[in-house]
DNA sequence: TTGTACGCGTTATCAT
DNA sequence: ATGATAACGCGTACAA
């Protein structure tokens, strides 16, 4: 049970050549005659000749393939950016591997591994919610492995970083549902540590304060495995609405919390009255919800692109890159019926 | 900018040992002194050595990892079947390699060959819609490489597969929708040549069959790029629509084609009349749809996780397998409102 | 109990 | 113009 292919030793054998003969025939050097070369060439095509990647990734300690570890692939966003990502990349002759997290530390660390180890050229890096302790991958990183972070960033690892303007997104969200009137708006997030996190809720706390509304810390609630446990975004919802001081409009971090909040709310018959809410969502779906949801929309494929044009700067450099930047791309906020419910 | 890690030959090298010791130690052999053995595994800790995979995979052809190769990760389906496939894998301690092909024929065969040819111990397919030539996948399968086919298969190759029963719920959804009184029932699914259009197509036809109502050949549509091309879907209904027997109801494969579908009429004002429908769906969302969508659901989790288990069984067994079986799954229909409007 | 030598597939270097 | 050999990192048959 074992899949067999053939190899240039194959070929020499066959046509009473040198491995390296065939070697330098194939990769058409000056140095071989262009009767062998067509020799060889012809018989390597005809019986399918392709060099194994492994034994070239073994001796060149590069694979011509990057790798992608995203929290889930099933997520739009990041499915979208994953579609950037290979857009670049098979333009410029990259392999992509694709892996997720699923919010896990644990897995998101053994795919990092696997990646390194299997001689990615580069990693694209989104981190998962639990991930607090990123020493594992600025070891790496300081070992010369090229490296990536969009949208779920490690501010603390020195290389380049494509974000979205996380701050301003969730300004503007916030302020939309101030100037519909709204004056308890909770903001439903991820885990606490996550730099976008922190960056949204400071969007989120400054119009507040330009607005003259007082900021509440008990309308604040984080879902530290990213949405991806029901039952932590439900007892956030449900505990949120319990309070003497439920809100009226919620702000909702990432494609994950908002879908799940809002099935939440929909089967929670303890939440009678109609709340306003926006989230960060890059579904292509909402439009046929009901309401339709008002969203900041970030622009994923864009940022993966740009990611993987980064990547390959860092990959193909000759010489190591000192000075890194972080490129922040604009979010965009779009208005439907769900942020727009009049107040009672 | 190279990344560089730990050999055997490193240890070997700061112990005094020779590379065999070490490897052995690491091995926990037992003709290894177990004074020798704690020295080396204890420094092998220290400095954090892990074993280089590709020299393992050129060295054993075999890598731990099995590559899937699916049209569209923003698929709900066939990310719930990749979780599924994951959950299986790793408990089984193989590694997992995502690739898209974007319903591209020529994308398929540029993965499936770099999974091949990177020492994949199996692989996991469903074939994009553009497949119609199914060659060198068979030339692959005969030479030995495992794969198990799931959802989208090719009938031809012997070897394990893993469906759900196509033909029966594009019966069940069928004729739901003629006891809900609707007559001109239309079918809007993905390229022909796919094994799971034609057996959903038969499903359809059988319903219609057992109802006696005249099987029209015009109400049948297909999109050979599996709802990718949004064109081609909007076309599709539009032309459907304009006929002078327009449909009263419709019939949907795939989560793609689905929400092109739904999204197409929503904005196309030309179709006035309220239409019922029902789609092969996945999505979580469904329920948030207005009107909310009733679907023929698959066990897609389940499909995934039959796949892997029957590819490790493929993959780890002794002697040749020569009887396959192909597992059908039982689909699941979901009645909710888009298919329960009262018929004008 | 430990070391030496080989092979997996390829290319670069150094002969011839 | 072509061939022989070493090297990439690892495990193992064989030697000691």
């Amino acid at each position: 049970m074992k899949y067999e292919s053939v190899t240039i030793k194959d070929i020499a054998q066959q046509l009473n050549l040198s491995t390296s003969t065939v070697s330098r025939a194939l990769r058409g050097s000056y140095e071989i005659s262009s009767k062998t070369k067509k020799l060889v060439v012809d018989y390597a095509k005809k019986i399918n000749y392709q060099p194994n990647p492994i034994a070239l990734s073994l001796k060149e300690r590069r694979s011509h393939s990057i790798g992608i570890i995203v929290p889930e692939i099933a997520n739009s966003f990041f499915s979208q950016a994953i579609d950037g990502i290979e857009s670049v990349a098979y333009k410029h002759g990259y392999h992509v591997n694709i892996s997720q997290t699923h919010e896990s530390f644990e897995r998101e660390m053994i795919n990092v591994q696997h990646m390194a180890s299997r001689s990615m050229d580069g990693l694209l890096v989104s981190v998962s919610a639990e991930t607090n302790d990123s020493s594992y991958l600025k070891n790496l990183h300081e070992r010369g492995l090229p490296i990536v972070f969009f949208d779920r960033i490690i501010d603390e690892i020195d290389t380049y970083k494509v974000v979205c303007d996380n701050f301003k997104g969730a300004y503007n969200a916030t302020t939309h549902l101030i100037k519909q009137g709204y004056k308890n708006i909770a903001h439903i997030t991820s885990s606490s540590h996550l730099f976008i996190t922190k960056k949204r809720l400071e969007g989120y706390k400054k119009a507040l304060e330009d607005y003259k509304i007082k900021f509440n810390e008990n309308l604040v609630r984080y879902c530290d495995h990213g949405g991806m446990d029901i039952e932590e975004v439900r007892n956030n919802i449900i505990s949120l609405f319990s309070s003497k001081n439920a809100p009226d409009a919620i702000i909702s971090a990432g494609d994950r919390i908002t879908t799940v909040m809002i099935s939440v709310m929909k089967n929670q018959s303890s939440i009678k009255k109609k709340i306003a809410y926006i989230g960060f969502s890059n579904s292509d779906l909402t439009d046929m919800f009901s309401p339709s949801l008002s969203v900041v929309r970030q622009p994923a494929f864009e940022m993966g692109k740009t990611a993987m044009e980064l990547l390959i700067k860092i990959i193909e450099s000759k010489r190591p890159i000192k000075e890194f930047e972080t490129k922040t791309m604009e979010s965009k906020i779009i208005i439907k019926e769900s942020s727009l419910i009049p107040k009672k």
